[in-house]
DNA sequence: ATCCAATATTAGAATTATTCTAAAATTATT
DNA sequence: AATAATTTTAGAATAATTCTAATATTGGAT
């Protein structure tokens, strides 16, 4: 592991973590001020291929990387904000379902996150970004 | 609706759904050979904001569109196919867990379809394209 | 320690997907 | 028909990401 590759990990890795490349580069510079971005990119890959840390991928905005540890996401239809929750664990009955060629499962859960109820008020008509209703 | 919104909610309604926006513009291509591209995603935009078609994402994949059905997707890890499954409705659990402010769910199962099991024999061990095995 | 091979980093170009802008065209309304 | 509203168009602009080829760094083997 070079210390790029290390460094990328850990920030990963903390606690306030579903960050974006842009941040994760952000963050780096403070560290090695002559990084590059695509350094960013070619070790998330890396990491990512070698599934050391996870991807979060939510329609309509940037990827962004967790660490690997298992539960699901909860996403604000109206700001984005990311949220770990455990929810039941479907891997048993979706492999009974699927098969041996079953290998992974990815649920997200779209909500008003509480901030955004605040400033949207009572009214619950405001879903400008839902995209599945059914 | 006009004329191109009007054909692109047919075309994203036919059986040989999960077309990319790429895909689409080729189909209307032969009904409106001048059409542009731009024109394609603002009628998709479109009908995706009133809720007509749905929209799919993948981590990696281009987005595709899809007919309003409740349905879930399996997708394949190694080659990104996407079939419509029926799997159970988590709706009622999820709402009794995150209260009236959840809106809906994504449910997406990975797996190896059967052509690429073929194509990767017996051999198991080959997962190119996983991301997430928690 | 030195040389070599392998790997990683860099800078910038290239690509892809998408949005934006402003003008032109079309459609609907009075 | 005149006006207003909406849609389409062409192309520029942007954003996210990958690619390329040169350079730098690292990790053995001698």
């Amino acid at each position: 592991m070079t210390k790029y590759e290390k460094r990328i990990y850990e920030i990963v890795n903390q606690s306030s973590s579903h960050m974006t490349v842009e941040q994760i580069y952000q963050i780096l510079k403070a560290d090695f001020p002559s990084v590059v971005l695509a350094t960013v990119y070619n070790n998330l890959n890396k990491l990512y291929r070698d599934r050391l840390i996870n991807k979060i991928s939510v329609e309509g905005l940037p990827d962004r990387y967790d660490r690997i540890v298992k539960h699901d996401h909860i996403v604000c239809r109206n700001c984005g904000k990311l949220t770990d929750i455990q929810f039941d664990d479907l891997t048993d009955t979706l492999k009974k379902q699927f098969g041996t060629d079953f290998l992974f499962y990815d649920l997200k859960v779209f909500y008003v996150c509480p901030d955004c109820r605040k400033k949207l008020g009572a009214d619950k008509s405001d879903h400008r970004h839902t995209n599945r209703m059914d």
